[in-house]
Parts: structure tokens; sequence; C-alpha cells
DNA sequence: CACAAAGTTAAACAAATGTTTGATTTAAAC
DNA sequence: GTTTAAATCAAACATTTGTTTAACTTTGTG
């Protein structure tokens, strides 16, 4: 299933990414895309048939990425549930900061098509990290770690939505915490550890708190 | 400020809204619109100048909506900070809820765009709940009611992020908890209670709990 | 070298795009 | 009823769109 690409293709597939994330699928004409990965507009239709084929190809090079990929963490017996479960947020969260693009771009492609390849590779990857949390805070209720009653999907939520949006509107928030003096760098390494603190305080509630 | 739009006029309005909630801004053309709305091409011209002047007059026909508007509840002494934050959040939810379109619309653009007048209008928008919030917060705290030390960016982030993934992502949700039997009507209500719960929990433990 | 496949190119293609035109109809005011 | 402005319309406009063509160069293989 998982096929490779040359040099040329993923300078092509990379640079659509770019664009896809600033201008939207639809924004982006292939003479941008084009252009910007310096190779002759006959070559994207040449490599990937359509624009459309282009998109796949987008999610199949980066849809491996944003599993989360943690199955062997999840037999060890040394870690509390709770410690699994703050393990999967900065994995989450870790993904997500260092592919800005294209969550973006999931993020956008979610919203429309509920129909079509893009939507069938979100479907099955949000199928896949739910059935793994799910086992994760099952494997924590049995244990008397998680109280019950637990809505894994507006859990989901709420760590999807909170990461992607902080990443999308980042300049807002930067803007709004004065942190405009901070490098690039070190605006991410801050962004990222004050997202982290604050999921796993909104997940410790979620999970340990009765009402 | 506030322009009126003619009943034609709303009728194009709320038929791009549909349009650009489902395919997007630049999926949608105007002839999509103008069918739509059933006017003629050159009606959208004649009214709103271009199709970029549509969206925006779009923001402005709901921009006022997804305002909080709550100021007068803010100096209330009887109703308690705890209150008063779980009424902005209701009050959000519902509108998020009875906006979709629009919500979807808005999710889209903020990851687009950091400039222009639709980017300049939600930032605005962002601000101004903001600065109602901190100062719902700062009350809260003066009263010993609210811990020291809350991100109210990200505090937002998790209010909008998790409403309106939810929302956008709703088909997706009512599958995994088998809701299909479910009427529309139904699904909504269910999902707004849900919702409204699950973000309130949230903010209990971000705004009481201590470590 | 010869030959075939793969890669590369500028040009052309048809379809779709946002917008404008200019004629015609409707509505309101005098 | 005449005049004036607003509204409506089919058609045309110039670009831009995604894609294809057909000629070419390069690369690798026997």
């Amino acid at each position: 299933m998982t096929t490779t690409y040359n040099d040329k293709q993923i300078q092509i597939i990379e640079s659509a990414e770019t664009l896809f994330a600033e201008k939207g699928f639809n924004g982006t004409s292939v003479r941008d895309i084009a252009e910007k990965a310096n190779v002759n507009l006959a070559m994207i239709s040449y490599y990937f048939g359509s624009k459309d084929k282009l998109l796949e190809a987008l999610f199949s090079y980066r849809g491996e990425y944003l599993k989360i990929t943690l199955e062997n963490m999840m037999g060890d017996g040394t870690m509390s549930s709770m410690d699994k479960m703050n393990t999967v947020i900065d994995h989450y969260i870790d993904k997500v900061m260092k592919q800005q693009c294209f969550s973006r771009i999931m993020m956008r492609e979610q919203v429309l098509n509920h129909t079509g390849f893009t939507a069938k590779l979100i479907f099955e990857m949000k199928k896949r990290n739910q059935e793994l949390i799910s086992r994760l805070i099952h494997d924590g209720q049995r244990k008397g770690e998680f109280r019950k009653n637990i809505d894994i999907p507006l859990m989901m939520a709420t760590l999807i939505g909170t990461a992607n949006t902080i990443v999308a509107t980042q300049h807002y928030y930067r803007e709004i915490n004065n942190l405009q003096t901070l490098s690039d760098e070190d605006f991410q390494k801050h962004m990222k550890k004050k997202l982290s603190q604050h999921l796993k305080k909104l997940f410790k509630a979620i999970l340990t708190h009765e009402e």
C-alpha cells in the first residue's frame, strides 16, 4: 500500500502542501505548485494524474504521520494509565506542531468533503486513534484509575480541537500574550509546553474528578 | 456601519453561506450561488460588486451573531462567577449550533487569510470576546472563586476548538455513538447537552481545581 | 552505437471562472 | 402619461483553470 515517491515527486508534494495550507486546495492552482516546486506544469499530471490525485498523494505521504503509533506502550505494565494518556497527549501535540501545514489542511478538509478519498482516510485515522484511546481508558477504568461514563469522542474533540485551534491561530496567541520578542523556535517551544500542561490538566479532570 | 439588506440580497447571502460551508469559498462559483438563490448571475455583481465583497457582506450579516452579548449579565451581583461562566459557555454553544454553516466558514477562514477584511473581523471578534471573558475571570479571581494563573487564550481555544470540531464532525460523532436512529432535531439537542456538560466540567477544572 | 523507456518541455486545449455590457423591464415620482 | 431610477436579463468578455498533446531530451540497457 505504501507508495514511495522520488525526489521530484516529493518536491511537488511538499510545495503543494505549503500552498494548500496557505491558500486552500481550491485557492491553489497547479501552476502555483509547479512554480513553487520548480518543475514544468505538465510534470504534475505526468506524475500524479491530476490535482485531486496530488492531494491524495499528499495524504498518503503524510497520513502515516498523524496516526498515534504507541501500540508498544499500551501493554507496558510499569506505566499508570494516566501516564500513558499523558504520553498520548504529548505525542499528538508533537505531531500537530511538527506538521502544522498538514494539520491545517486536514482541519480544513474534514470540515468539507465527507465523501471521497481524503474523507475516508481522515475517518479511518480518527477511528483508529479513538480505538487506541478507548482501550487505554477502559484499562484505566478497570484498574480504578479513571472514573466511569467518559464521553470519548468529546474528549478527542477537545484534544484535536484545542491543539489545532491554537496552531491555526498562533499569530493571535502570540500577540495577545506579548510574545513577539521570542524567536520562532522559542515561541513554538513555549506554545507546546503550555498546550501540554493545559491539555493534561483537562484530561485529568475528565478522567479522574468525580462530579 | 450596520448595512441593511433587502430580501433578494439576503436570499443571495444565505445561499452563498450554505454553499461556502459545503464546498468552501473557492469551491463555490458565483453561478452556483445565483442558481441556488434563483437570481440572475449578474445580480450578484450588481448588489455586492464582487464575490469577495459578497463574503464580506456575509460576515457583516452574521458577524454580529457570533459576538458574545452578555454585557448586562456581567454586573449582576446575584450570580456567582462560575454561573456567569457557565452562561457564557451555553451562550456560545447555542450560537455555534444555531449557525453551523457560518461557524464552518469562520473556522475555515481563520485557518487561511490572516489579512483582509474577514481576518480583521474575526480578530476583533476574538479580542472582544476574550476581553469579556477576561473581565469575568478576573472578577472571579478577586472574589476568590477562581484560582490564579489561568491561560485565557488557551481556555478560549478549548471552548472554540471543541465546539467547532464537534459541529464539523458531527456525522462522525453520530455514527460512533450509534445515534443514527435519532431525528436530526433530537440529535442536535443531544449533542448540545453533552457538549454543554463537557465544557462546563472542563472549565470548572481549569478555573477552580488546584494542582 | 542503437534503441526504448522515462523524463521534460512549450504550446494548445476546452471548460469554467468572475465580471461587465447594453438592452429591456419594472417601479416609483412627478 | 411621462420621466427617471432601479432592477433584471441574456450574452459576451477576458482570464484562469486543469489537463493533454506532441515534440524533444535524457537516461539506462543490450
